[in-house]
This record gives C-alpha cells, sequence and structure tokens, in this order.
DNA sequence: TTATATTCATACCGAACGGTAAATAAATAA
DNA sequence: TTATTTATTTACCGTTCGGTATGAATATAA
C-alpha cells in the first residue's frame, strides 16, 4: 500500500488496467466486512471469519485494503457514510428540538432495522479490548465524541436562533442525548425491539427544556 | 474440578488441611481478576495478562478457579455482590423516584470512582465478540435484562403505593432508566468525569411522570 | 522419618491468530 | 506470440491463544 492507493483513486483511468482485473467489487466487499465488524465487534471478528464472508483469500484483501485495521477503517468509513447518514441529516433540521426527535427516532429505527446488525458500530466496535486493539478502541471514542460536540454546537445555533432557552448548557445536553443514544445502541444489541426503542424515545423527548 | 470445589465450601475444615497451602488469598486473586476482565473485557483479557495481574501462574488458576470462562463468572459474582451493591440498596427507597435517583446518582459516582475501571462491567464485559465468547455475552444481557426487571417491580409496588401515577407504564419507563444507566457506563468507559456524569443525571431526573 | 496430600513451577500441547512468500492464472501491451 | 502487469491460490511464517502433563516443593499424618 502507497499514496496510489487503489481505494481512493478519485478519477478512473481511461484505458483499461493491464493485468488481471480484480475478482470482487471493492464495495461489496467493504459491506461484508463492515457487517461483520459491525455484528462482532474488532476484536471479536477474525481474518478467517472475513475471508469466508467475503468470498476472497487473505491475500487479496490485504492487497487490496491493507491490515485488519485498515480494513475495518474503510469498512467504518462506509458506515458513517452510508447508513448513519441520517445524523447528518437530522443535524439540519429547522429547530434543536426536532433535530433531537430526528436523531433518537432514526436511531430506534436504525438499530432495529433487520437488514442489517443491531445497535450502533462506533459504540460496540471496541468499547473495551486489548493492547493491541486500543488504537481502534480510541478512534471510536473520538467519533463519539465528535457526534457530541457536533450536536452541542447545533444547540448553540439553537440559541442564537432562539428556539432553546439561552439558561440551557449546550455541552450537557449534548452529553445527555448522547448517553440516551448510546444507551439505545447496547438495548439494541441485547435486543430491543423496534416498538421498545420507539418508547424509550417518546419518554426522553418529553424531558426537553422550557423557556 | 468436582463437585467439592473448594470456592464454594460452606464450612471450613475443623482440621488444618493436608497438603501444601495455597499460596494466595482466592479472594484477593479474584479482585485482581475482576479489575483486568473489567478494564478489557472477556475477551480483550488473556490468561497471561491474569497470570501477570494475579501473580500465579497458570495451573494454580485453573486448579483454583477452573477455566477462563469459570473465572470470569467468578470475578462477576465479586462485583455484583461488592461494589455494586448499592443498587440492590437503591431498590429499598421509599418512592420510586428515590429509587431512580439513587440508582442514578450511585452510578455516575461507581462508574467514575477513580480506584476502579470507569464503567459498568456488565455492559462492557462482552458486548461484540467472537463465537467462543458467545456464552458469556449472553449471561451478561440476561444480567441486564435482570436488572431491568426488578427495576419494572418497583416501579409496579411504587403505583400500588401510590408514588407513581397509574397511566405509567412500568416496564417502558424500567427500560428507559435502564437505557440511561447504560449509556452512562459508555460515557465513563469513553473518559466522561464524575461531573459530567452527574450533570447527565441531573437533566434525567427532571424528566420524571406527573400525576 | 516416612508416607500422603496438595500446590507450585516449568515446559509444553494443538489450535487459532494476523500476516506473507512464492508460484500460478488472467488480463493488456508490444 | 511474447513480455509485462496484476490478482489469485496455496502453503506457510512466527506468535499468541486457552489449556495441561509432569515433576519438584511444601504442608500434615502416621
Amino acid at each position: 500500500m502507497n499514496e496510489s492507493d487503489k481505494t481512493k483513486d478519485l478519477v478512473k483511468p481511461l484505458t483499461k488496467p493491464r493485468g488481471r482485473p480484480l475478482g470482487f467489487k471493492q464495495d461489496e466487499a467493504l459491506d461484508k466486512a463492515l457487517e461483520v465488524f459491525w455484528s462482532h465487534g474488532y476484536e471479536g471478528t477474525s481474518m478467517a471469519e472475513l475471508t469466508d464472508a467475503l468470498g476472497i483469500n487473505k491475500p487479496s484483501i490485504y492487497a487490496a485494503f491493507g491490515n485488519k485495521e485498515a480494513l475495518f477503517r474503510k469498512a467504518l468509513a462506509r458506515y458513517t457514510g452510508g447508513p448513519v447518514a441520517f445524523v447528518g441529516e437530522a443535524m439540519k433540521a429547522p429547530t434543536a428540538r426536532q433535530t433531537v426527535e430526528r436523531l433518537l427516532t432514526g436511531a430506534a429505527e436504525f438499530f432495529s432495522d433487520k437488514s442489517t446488525p443491531n445497535g450502533c458500530m462506533i459504540v460496540q466496535g471496541a468499547l473495551t479490548c486489548g493492547q493491541s486493539s486500543q488504537t481502534i478502541q480510541q478512534e471510536l471514542i473520538a467519533y463519539r465524541k465528535g457526534f457530541e460536540v457536533n450536536l452541542s454546537k447545533r444547540f448553540e445555533l439553537a440559541k442564537q436562533q432562539g428556539d432553546l432557552p439561552q439558561h440551557v448548557n449546550s455541552q450537557q445536553l449534548a452529553k445527555y442525548i448522547a448517553t440516551i443514544h448510546q444507551g439505545m445502541s447496547i438495548q439494541a444489541t441485547s435486543g430491543a425491539t423496534r416498538e421498545e426503542l420507539l418508547a424509550i424515545v417518546e419518554i426522553a423527548l418529553k424531558n426537553w427544556p422550557e423557556s
């Protein structure tokens, strides 16, 4: 792997590439890797399981994506760029209250989507782990923190725009919402149904700061 | 290991045991094992790390506690019987509201206790894992579910005793509280301070059902 | 002292781990 | 056709995994 990493090439070559063509589609392979990592976590996923799931031999995986860590990151990028797009959309809602509403109900539906693993990959990808996985663990922590910061900024904006009382502490409120979000992920991973998750959201949303 | 497992003997022998005495105290060893499992999870903890932490060689660990799974369960029993005792105490509070208050503030303080690992072992012990750890994973799920059931029963009692409105859905409320509890565990594991956790609790507690 | 019971230390087991060397297969370029 | 480039297959690397056989060490009982 060097700077001309295939997965990051933005312009497609005009002529056909020279050697033997790839026997698989990278995006589809990443989607399958994502599903495995999402289900069993970084540490709980073995290269052997990945070769089975992707239907690709190990050397081909390493040639295409790098090592296990790099593969996880690329699967994670696919996660944040795909299924979780609704989070970014929710931030654009007209009011803070609506942002949170879309965020949590979206999470309830997403976490219980039967076509994907339950819960949130960023929460359960590497919550605890051995030393060899601590880099990934820290990266996921940073991701969660980033989400919280974004939410906090959205609340600050809402205070400026007048749809959130001035006395509200944006950071604390963001952490509270993030806490519920992450707790819902645990619940979904542990088998909570969509209806149960939506009931949690309904209770949580009653707790919105009044002026 | 057979039915006369030393760690479960209820009556101490009157005479001194015959062979070479144990070179360590079982309770202290279990406490150290608990700390390691609590920090790194079931899957993230290796027998090598345990031998280092306990200062005991592997064969002695296996003789005293059984295999890794059995050791985890005994450490877990030490956890539920020790540090987490405040949960059971909170259930005895005079009102449902006070129960939840003690539960969540107790959790905030416990999860951020500097003398123990951050977060809740039952949440982060095996949230996701490979196939070889799924037995433990399911046991922890059952533990969390049990907590939720207990909380729900406490709310039912409160409805009988009149300190919780009749229209409240006890199961849903219990799941909501459990969700916050588990979310706080994630937060603590990810580095949230005691003050931040207490701020979350304060916000959450504003959301108590009125009659 | 000797026999017996129990624990401890060393050294090892097969299996699974992440990762790779080397040869073969399949495409384009000349 | 031949040379070149890239991907795939097979077989393997050293390390770590959970778990254990074996013999030495340390206690009590006789």
